[in-house]
DNA sequence: AATGAATGAGAGTTCATTCAT
DNA sequence: TATGAATGAACTCTCATTCAT
């Protein structure tokens, strides 16, 4: 029937769900063991049986949420580039924000303390650079675009936001302030690079003749 | 005589600084009273004539960060936009990478880490803010410059630009990649709200042909 | 068929034996069920239908060591009492030096660490009284002999010496220590009791004029 | 006052003797720091302000117990060889039992563990070599009597009873044991060392000539 | 004002045992 | 009979805080 394995696997969520969601509203450190199993309703041997130490349960966790913003460049692809790059950095900083601050919290002491953390970083990177080329396949932008640098100006524009959530908290809105940066500031940035569409282009070439 | 004043206000000072260090170093939750009462040459009771809890004194520290207030902007004042938040940022990030990436780990840590550490990102964004207000009263930036949006773009990617580097370590250049930034993309950023002067618009107006 | 019933019995045998040797080597206290049926490849809940409880174990353990009878006290019965006796300690102690100073400690540790294991004392002083029993009925001992004193010091002598063979380590020849008592001290200690063969009780007599 | 001093002294002698009473019953894995707490009724923390660990408490235990036989040599260098070798390991061996059989469990498990642990031995071994010196020099014991060898085997004899203690429980006297030892093989054994006084030296001279 | 022993709730973790499957 | 997830009491140890001195 596989009942036992359908309870299993219940248990295995709700513990992944509800601790997640604790340490999200309150921050690793000021979760305790009793407080998740509690909150489970499951002994705290239980916990024990899923999750060798509370460590690996945090390390569970941020591997679930930020294992999500992966190879979702296409979508953006055959926009225009400040809409596209807007887009992708809004949607990135949505998936952080929904992980909760204390997640966040979590994942900025994680990446930054000692060695050899630095695949998150490569990936995002390299997730925006081929994003960037796509682009550029499109037509949409130069072939000159410095690929590279815009794409670690935008991960250190969008890490150092993560950060300053991180630090003020309720009075910084992340999502909020990457929008406005890529609305206000990403256009001039982007600016030399895009091939400007017709009428853009034809309004240009005579402003300045 | 004020030799008791004196003697307390001592007390309370190395109480405070020594925290601060031992705080910095290590993380809030890894410092204990004992081992700070230890570092003090004090007794456990003492501390709490002090502060009414452990708690009391975080928050006494913030207030003294918030209180470091140490204005080089008046040096800038007087350059071309571009330069003078270029030089600013750059020298910033010069002092933080001097400092060493272990205390930037640390520093990461503590300021990320709940319990109301706002001071510092509060005090950085007001010291560009003073900065950008004082080159349009220069006359260099358009009055209706978005001071406060663009001091909060700035320290995010200064921020972002620091964790950046306590992640990736060696195979970043933190100074560099400031210098890079505001090489490549600061001037279009400040580009809409500069006053160009005579001889530059003269240049640019020639320079389109 | 018997199958079920061998299957059953072997399960029973391999977890006696693997438990014996997991005690043996790391303490009672240390080993845990769990790597018990880890070892024996079963399950948690299986092992609990062998045996209603660890405790459970542990005596079995205990019956299962006082069966080890290997009576070689024969071979030593038909020499003189003082070779016959000293010969029987080298050999004994020869081979728990070979056994090696490690299992040593352990046996140490588990036979001393509660629980009745008294077994293993049980037999080894029950060997000698055998033997002096044997060399009473073969005519070298007198009838007289205080043959369970007798067992329980030789016993307890070589007890103590294995003690302080783990406590001096390579500072402590347990063999030789063993040879150089035989030699040294066990004639007097047996003497009053050997019946003097005539060629000895001749030599004597004159040996002293 | 000294109102506090005395509390204090009040409450790590109830801690140390209570401790001692109830690892000497149960024996050490058997005792928890709750237990003792409980008995003592002070507070968990409390104990850890008087030992670090439960570790710790054990080591002090031991070490208190076993330095009572110390330097009571002299006592006994005046009486006859026998007598004075039988008192003093009487008296030792008086002194182990009375510290309870979970602590002598406890120690054949420190001593026997590992390395180094050999100043026990060599300090005992160098008392009772004093004794046989002591007994030698006030001419009861002749000149020529093997010392080292006759403190070795006299140690190993003791802790050999030690150890048999240990494994047997209540179903051996150690103490007993050694009197009976010493009553019944000790004269032979160091009757070739004695010098014999006056009249025996009479008797035998006669016996044989 | 300074002391530091006492407190006790609470931390993370272990493990012999149970029981539904 | 075999399984192994679930249990929960018990473990050692920590530490911010209190209070009599």
């Amino acid at each position: 029937m596989g009942k036992r394995e359908d309870k299993i696997h219940q248990t295995r969520s709700r513990l992944l769900s509800i601790a997640d969601r604790m340490i999200a509203e309150h921050g690793y450190e000021e979760v305790s063991v009793d407080q998740i199993v509690a909150a489970c309703g499951i002994a705290k041997g239980t916990f024990y049986n899923y999750y060798e130490s509370k460590a690996a349960l945090i390390t569970a966790l941020s591997q679930q949420h930020f294992r999500q913003v992966t190879d979702i460049t296409d979508t953006y692809a055959s926009k225009a580039p400040v809409e596209a790059m807007g887009q992708y950095l809004t949607e990135y900083m949505q998936v952080i924000k929904d992980a909760g601050i204390g997640l966040a919290r979590q994942w900025v002491r994680y990446i930054s303390s000692a060695a050899g953390n630095t695949g998150k970083w490569d990936q995002d990177v390299s997730n925006i650079t081929s994003l960037l080329e796509k682009l550029i396949a499109s037509g949409s932008l130069k072939k000159a675009t410095p690929v590279q640098e815009l794409a670690e100006l935008s991960m250190t524009q969008l890490y150092g936001a993560v950060l300053t959530w991180t630090i003020l908290g309720e009075n910084f809105q992340p999502v909020k302030n990457i929008q406005h940066v890529c609305r206000d500031f990403l256009p001039s940035v982007l600016e030399p690079y895009v091939v400007a569409p017709p009428y853009v282009k034809a309004f240009k070439s005579h402003s300045c003749s």
